[in-house]
DNA sequence: TGAGGTCATAGGCTGGGCTTATGTCCAGCA
DNA sequence: TGCTGGACATAAGCCCAGCCTATGACCTCA
């Protein structure tokens, strides 16, 4: 989504499946189409199709067969790692899917901020599940202030929040830091700056996501002292948006380092350190103060609570 | 992949498809399913059908549709971010994969270690295609020694390794460093660690990569100094194998940092850090001695080259 | 040489997803 | 008030991707 190019021959024409890159991994574990196809619960001349009709679309051979079984080959080897980064962000969103929408009822009612909701909450519960198989878990995401109505009203069990305090009448606990970072395209001369000053951040217009959002409000508290409020060249409603204007080269933006991971690595943005500026906010387990959480709230906490040697 | 597990009801009958996640994305951007429809190339009814049909699967309203357009709901708006993840995988998957096919006569030709060509190359090769719509990349993926033959041969335009030294006649730029770290599931003494002596680890028997393997050659360099080599309780073929071993408590493991995004941040495995000893390893570019890049091979250089801010 | 594993090929069926054509609703404008 | 245009929904029909079963070819090992 970097570009709102209009696709000639779109993404989905031009990758493979869910379904055939589950199949692929299944093969590259089992060294065998067949196997590979029971446990995929389909029939093996299916599966034998179906990758062909991989390779075909790839242009690659992915697999040495044999008459004792199948190998990868090294292109296999590295499409098949790319597949499992597709097929592991697939499950992000089944397991972040599936918690929003066992709306109520669920044994495990969760409420938590958007940022956390969005990059956090799915992996946390694969491991759950990992853990945990039989947990049934319900989602409701909002800010700071909803996830403490809904946990004083007794309609969520475990809440998330980030931000500087916890809310009035719970009680809480500090899970992790949220940075958030000064980026821009490689091509932005602030790009070559060894560092900026708080002043020159809060005069230049910025990037930023829509008044209210837990990230411009972190950095409005952090600017005040500085000269004022950051000052915005646009406001953009998605994340995702804010990256794609800043990877355009738009103009710099500031976002939560939980959202740049891939963005960062490629260098399709850059950081750009701010000195003396506090841009860290803390994201936060809550509870209805007085209430540990027990049971499977206490399962979840204790997969996210921080522990001392930390990455 | 976390599990072995015989899927009843399998992961791609749960998620929608590559291209009900694009189409949903579109929509987000345009608030409107008709104009939505027509960026994917379908009928509008085609797209009002898809998206009705995945809030069937999922179980939960997407979009508030009136009639004047659609805007998404606030559990739209969640699982449009982490379809985005979704897709932006599958891109990297669709630069990597394009690559690969272009085997020769390819404007570009890059040969890269696993590693990189499996972690890092789809990203750049998004940027690249983003700055340089034009350029055919072909990739080819091998062990050190590969890379600096291909080049040598003039079968390659640009390399890149990972190691200790600069292959013989090749010169280079390092453009990032790698981390090498010790991990363990959550529940492993070692979790709560503070720190662990060069001696434990290397008496340690560790989940690892096949013998050969770039990780297995700096963890066991390092550790040469500190009482002999790794010693492995599993040999593994894939990265994804260890840390799905580690994951299930197996026993600590020894990985990329590159490798760790996600099962970090979910906490599903966590850092040991280990006193005193070098894990770190440099990311290079490569050419033949002499032979600075030129044309694309430059741009993609320079895509890659460290500045000074880093994160 | 036969048994048991592998993968490939062939033929026939089914259904999901597409298209076109049409209906309904709402807003804005005369 | 009634017309127009844009939005989404519904209906009917078509088509092809992908599946299954059945079978064949090949290799290995006893």
């Amino acid at each position: 989504m970097s570009s709102t190019a209009p696709p000639p021959s779109s993404l989905p024409h031009r990758v493979p499946d869910l379904g055939a890159m589950v199949l692929l991994i299944a093969v590259a574990r089992h060294g065998s189409l067949g196997r590979a196809a029971r446990e995929v619960g389909i029939s093996q001349p299916a599966a034998s199709g179906r990758i062909r009709s991989m390779e075909r679309q790839l242009g690659v051979a992915l697999l040495d067969r044999s008459p004792r079984g199948s190998r990868l080959t090294d292109a296999g080897a590295l499409v098949t790692d790319w597949a499992r980064r597709v097929v592991e962000a697939a499950e992000a969103f089944d397991a972040g899917a599936q918690a929003l929408r066992d709306r109520r009822d669920s044994r495990l009612r969760v409420a938590a901020s958007m940022t956390i909701a969005e990059y956090l909450l799915p992996g946390w519960l694969i491991a759950l599940r990992a853990g945990r198989p039989g947990t049934a878990v319900s989602l409701l995401a909002g800010n700071s202030a909803a996830v403490a109505l809904r946990l004083m009203a007794g309609e969520a069990d475990l809440g998330f929040v980030e931000g500087l305090s916890i809310p009035e009448g719970l009680d809480g606990t500090v899970i992790a830091h949220d940075r958030l970072v000064v980026v821009v395209a490689p091509a932005h001369p602030w790009a070559r700056r060894d560092r900026l000053t708080p002043g020159e951040l809060a005069a230049t217009p910025l990037i930023l996501r829509e008044h209210g959002s837990g990230t411009r409000q972190v950095l409005d508290a952090a600017l005040a002292v500085h000269g004022g409020l950051a000052r915005p060249l646009l406001e953009l409603s998605s994340t995702t948006a804010v990256k794609g204007a800043a990877e355009s080269g738009a103009g710099p933006c500031v976002l939560s380092e939980l959202a740049l991971g891939e963005e960062l690595s490629a260098r399709r943005l850059v950081t750009v350190p701010v000195a003396g500026v506090r841009l860290r906010r803390q994201l936060r387990a809550v509870w209805p103060a007085g209430h540990r959480p027990t049971g499977p709230a206490r399962d979840l906490l204790s997969l996210t609570a921080r522990e001392p040697g930390e990455s």
